[in-house]
DNA sequence: CATGAATGAGCGTTCATTCAT
DNA sequence: GATGAATGAACGCTCATTCAT
């Protein structure tokens, strides 16, 4: 028993190093661009090893998108944690998906880039489901502030997913203006500045009066 | 006399032709997976020949992104003909947007990657300045009319720049959902209902009163 | 008549073009570096035309070979009339042809890379045997002055023609030293220096007493 | 323990080989007539494998270069042992030269070829040096012979360095004439009689009296 | 006579993946 | 479980040569 609990440990432990040392060149380089030579060579680790954990590149990648969506969701759960109005909710979930993609820039980046659908064709439907999930209980957050919202009579909305779901693209929309890798893209005010406008029109734009 | 001309028309045509199919192609896979070998092959010609007309990979793609830029300029520019207030101008640029990125989804999503800065580190200053200017300019045409509202006493914008940044990136990352390359991604409602949503959202977020 | 020696004078006129492009080009860069495509170029003629004049880019090369060597016949030819000893015409000789590979230094080297045999495997014997008899007449000059020293008791040569290939080597190697297309390669003195140093005691190494 | 090894060993056997079918080959049809494909045909493996062993084609040349110098500078080290006059090991390094010429073609013609700067500009500067003062080192063994007969009053030398470029490029010179990849090149005799001949002449050549 | 578009084989190099050890 | 040598297909790109016009 024990025995095999600590292989499962230490294989636990290791498939968290590649997982970290992928996150961080697929971050700096891109998906295409990160070989599967680089992430061993910075483990130290041969490249055969790699295949022992992770079926191949794409569902390495996945696997860190998995990741990245899970925290997500734990930050907004913790930011809406205790606030009352839905328009407090979705002011503060609004700043929460920013500053998670300050605090994890890299699984922003991931989580983007297989929006755009560059991967998602190489990977099964069932894990494609998964992915489809998470994101879907993000949405949920804001969906459900904002039926709360309504509920109080604070803000209009047909159809809250639809509203939510515009409001989650819109902010994705404006972070990633900041996440092109080379730093020549417009960017006429820092980020937070354009996160907050972003916020305040939308909120004002939503609100019943 | 006759023949040159010939020849230059067969030429050119044989440039659209090629940019025809390499639209495509970068479209569905992206950028870097598109190989100059598929783009030849789906037009039954040697790869060598592609390069009697585009001096490598990037230009082909750079030629066909300022294409489409100015595509959408003058997209905006007819939106906006006629039309007083800046209210209304918005609304019509907003729209438009959207029916270009429905009209030419291939050019949208070329402009898209472009900004990700993908390709933007392999090309010249020189080149990229140009690229830059055509979507400064498209920028141009929201911050116009964001400014004639704020002149009017109708909207409220401390920096019609920033503002105009930060709309067409919702509306950018909204049009973005939809693009895909496999349709398994969630969308709640037709895209141009999510679209008209937002650019009212925005446009009431932003009236005075 | 008229009407075809015009022809001709312009076709002979035309290859002159093609030769003087193509030596400077070969010279500058090497065989393998040079394109038929930027011959032309440089022309400003297609790559087509140099095909009428030239069988293939082997060919081009080579007819500038027996140019070359020919010009170096006519060199030693001027260096030796109205001399009398065969140590005068020897060190003549010798001279002639450091100053042959300044003055020509593209057709020296096109020359010497020849003996190198990267390109005579694809000429035909026929024009090989055309280059070897213009080097054969060289070689002549140095062999017939050994032989007058020899006649005159000035000079010991076993075989003159022996002698005359050691010392054309010689010379050859020496200036080739200079010939590297960069400069990091080890000169200790100016090349004239060692030519002359080198006759000197080729000179002394041959006379008799 | 023994297994570490076995592997290294294999490692270092494949190199061997890797090394030995292009030495053929570069000497053979030269540096640029060489492809990383007929190199990995030949020795029945696949063109990646030649990139686990060599980091690109012009390192594989390097180190073949590198390897023969070495080889020289051994030859000439055993040569001149023993030997006493400065005659005598000029006598001994220019014969040495030949047999090296002679037991390892393929490594004389690479290292020709390098001098004359067909690859130099490919490399670092490092590297060159490394080469540089490997070539430096044969030089001296001639230029230390010379030094020591003009020391001894027997020889007459200005600059003992420049007379032993002069003649170490002298017998190349010669050498090559031997050395075009086909046999159709004009040589007189046999190339060790131009070699002894060459030699005597210049040792005479640089005698006091 | 001259053109220049087109070809097709080839280049050096990379890399995800496999598999014998 | 881990290795790392080997593969083979693919990449972007070049170029001598041909041929319809």
């Amino acid at each position: 028993m024990g025995i095999k609990e600590r292989r499962n440990r230490e294989k636990q432990l290791r498939k968290r190093e590649i997982m970290d040392a992928a996150k961080l060149l697929f971050f700096e380089q891109g998906f295409a661009a990160t070989s599967m030579n680089q992430i061993a060579q910075k483990l130290e680790l041969s490249k055969g090893t790699l295949y022992l954990y992770f079926k191949n590149k794409e569902e390495l990648y996945i696997s860190l998108l998995v990741e990245g969506m899970a925290l997500l969701n734990q930050a907004f759960e913790s930011a809406v944690e205790g606030l009352d109005s839905g328009e407090e909710k979705l002011r503060a979930i609004g700043w929460a998906y920013y500053q998670y993609s300050q605090e994890y820039p890299q699984y922003f980046h991931i989580n983007f880039q297989f929006q755009q659908g560059e991967i998602t064709r190489k990977i099964s439907d069932e894990l494609y489901r998964e992915c489809f999930e998470l994101g879907f209980a993000s949405l949920g957050f804001l969906a459900h502030a904002i039926e709360q919202g309504k509920a109080a009579g604070q803000i209009h909305a047909e159809d809250p997913m639809n509203t939510a779901v515009v409001l989650w693209a819109s902010l994705t929309g404006i972070i990633f203006l900041n996440h092109g890798r080379d730093h020549r893209i417009f960017m006429p005010s820092p980020l937070d500045r354009l996160i907050k406008e972003s916020i305040e029109i939308s909120i004002k734009g939503l609100k019943l009066k």
